[in-house]
DNA sequence: TAAATAGTTGAATAAAATACGAATAATAAG
DNA sequence: CTTATTATTCGTATTTTATTCAACTATTTA
């Protein structure tokens, strides 16, 4: 049997979703085509980047999440941007900053368990020059993405 | 004239969107019916949360991105758990866990301005009893709620 | 204040989701 | 190993929803 699953969850988590039009104008009553309009607009300022799918992160094999801070050596590996830039491409990664402060960058990773993080760690410095990095794994996720848990 | 945009992002950031199940059909050619009964079955297992849209943030007045390291003052204020499920019911907090090490909880803050943040910091130590707290700045989100910037 | 531009809305159309049923595949029970 | 049960696939029919269009209204610009 076919298990598409793997595939829907990799589509739905970067887009592949639209906005329900019908159920927006009932909420706010207000006309479906009024609706539209106001969103394709938004659609057209590229206000709106994306629609996407929210998931319970352990019931897709994503259970453990990490903030990750990161100290870089420039010189070897190149302006942290495009380190960032390089490690937004994983697809366990929900986000990556280039922040203010004693770390250059905070990433936020979502993996199996630990033994996935610490492969992702160990690659990191190897292959993007981590000098020094500070882990804070979460305990407990009350709200992600914007929406409560 | 009505503006109904600030009520269409409120409901968008949160909800309101559903699958495009003809394209992704479409792009891993298979019936749409058969993504369609994945997709519900996920739905059933609440396997996904909810559907919504991304935003370009600057382009909505939350162009300020931090990240906040919180210690409590757990006396006063009652459990970190019940602080974090306050601080959650924010629109402008995208996320908040309760994390490991020397802080214990880290929030994700989209704000207008860096006095809007200000703001938010001042009435969160009187309200929660912050007894500490680091912020790290975003000068660059390259990724953020898995969509690349 | 006239003209151009942007936003609202109902009716018609096009497109998509959903319900349903039959066939097939996987799993469990005896 | 065979049969019963359950889960999944997928085509067709139906319902719901998005989209287009055109008339109208409000807002901005010159």
């Amino acid at each position: 049997m076919k298990n598409i699953v793997p595939k829907l969850i990799e589509l739905l988590k970067k887009g592949f979703c639209t906005p329900q039009i019908a159920s927006i104008a009932k909420k706010i009553h207000e006309p479906s085509t009024t609706i539209h309009y106001n969103i394709k607009k938004l659609e057209r300022e590229k206000a709106i980047k994306t629609y996407k799918a929210i998931f319970d992160y352990k019931k897709i094999n994503e259970g453990h999440c990490t903030y990750i801070l990161v100290n870089l050596i420039r010189e070897k590996y190149g302006e942290p941007e495009e380190v960032a830039s390089q490690i937004a491409k994983d697809p366990r990664v929900e986000s990556v900053d280039i922040i203010t402060g004693d770390y250059e960058m905070i990433i936020k990773l979502r993996s199996k368990d630990i033994d996935e993080y610490y492969a992702f760690i160990k690659s990191a410095i190897k292959q993007y020059g981590f000098s020094k990095c500070i882990s804070l794994t979460s305990l407990k996720q009350v709200k992600t993405e914007f929406v409560e848990l």
